[in-house]
DNA sequence: CAAAAATTCTAATGTAGATTAAAATAATGC
DNA sequence: GCATTATTTTAATCTACATTAGAATTTTTG
């Protein structure tokens, strides 16, 4: 019931920071967008982000960590709502694709992770493996029952997962475009190229 | 007949600075790479690879055609060897691989276009799109003679450049997944999941 | 409305790492 | 072996930004 409106106003201020900084490390690259130019977009100057991150490195970690936490709830979802691996998949993609080019958007590639101080890096990989290995039970899941065709998972995983990471790099924001992303991205790699 | 042996012997020095920088860009990012990391690999020091390029601008943007090379070669390989749209696909994808995880490799991982200089950025960019454009073409001329499904050929093209661009993140030249990847990933992004 | 807390700004400072200049070494041709 | 050219080094600079300190402003609370 009460809800803490300081915490709340304070994180809704951070998430939209971390949208800025992911958008500009999206579109400008990391060593490309200064302090400045996620500030600009915030109407802030650049020495008031640090009221809500400790450096330029945290702000990429938490940019991280909150792309990890998004794809593990669409996973998550995505499992709880089907049941073949195949439908698992398609979902899972599906809500995805939805979250990246939607409101909560945009996700950051996590490119730069080898930047990361050793602490925050060994906790995004860690993050990160947890999901490629989530991602692997489901397609050997879906060998299982039959839905899905007899695979290297590693390899499919790592196939997938680049087309999905890669998606911020192509994609800004054209509502259009977004719907046909959602609807065909799925398909594509349900179904391969052969007619 | 008379090869010019010191712009050879130049070349294959500056080559070799490329791998070894598109390894680093790879690996540690590009803001997380500094010239003496790469100068490190060549056993040089950093002022040394000045005489090779005129910045670390100059040598990403180098680094970047010679990435654009090697994607344009395989397609232009599968092109000439294969009629049907999906065969050339599909060569042009092993082509690709092959040399990405194969001793021309590393290449490097276009995801720094942003911060190069107006000029260089939009050759890049210009090179880039044609190469879009071209594999786009080989999968309308796939849907024509019926060897691949209708499909978007936009979203197609970026789901399977997206794969294909993310695996040096995640493949670092162990040679017995080497051979894994050519044999598998053409195969998945022809045939999907499904059963 | 006054006090306290939260948020942002201005104005320095600090620093890693890119860049440069000139000298030193190595390779090559004659 | 000498002169020339190619390659690399040492030792400074230079600079864009990240970062900090403290003051100013805005918001909240009682």
């Amino acid at each position: 019931m009460a809800q803490n409106p300081v915490e709340t106003r304070f994180q809704l201020k951070r998430d939209r920071l971390l949208r800025a900084a992911a958008d500009c490390f999206n579109k400008k690259g990391y060593s490309g967008t200064s302090l400045k130019d996620v500030a600009d977009i915030l109407n802030l100057t650049d020495a008031a982000l640090y009221y809500y991150v400790r450096n330029k490195e945290e702000l990429v970690y938490l940019c991280y960590v909150r792309a990890a936490d998004v794809g593990c709830e669409a996973m998550e979802r995505a499992i709880a709502e089907c049941d073949t691996g195949l439908d698992t998949v398609l979902r899972y993609l599906r809500y995805h694709v939805e979250i990246m080019v939607g409101e909560r958007g945009p996700i950051a590639i996590m490119s730069e992770i080898p930047s990361l101080r050793a602490q925050h890096r060994e906790e995004v990989l860690e993050l990160s493996r947890e999901h490629s290995s989530k991602f692997e039970n489901i397609l050997e899941q879906g060998i299982i029952d039959g839905s899905i065709a007899n695979c290297d998972v590693r390899m499919t995983g790592n196939a997938i997962m680049g087309a999905l990471n890669w998606i911020p790099k192509w994609f800004h924001g054209d509502a259009k475009m977004a719907s046909k992303i959602i609807e065909e991205f799925p398909r594509i790699l349900s179904s391969g190229l052969r007619n």
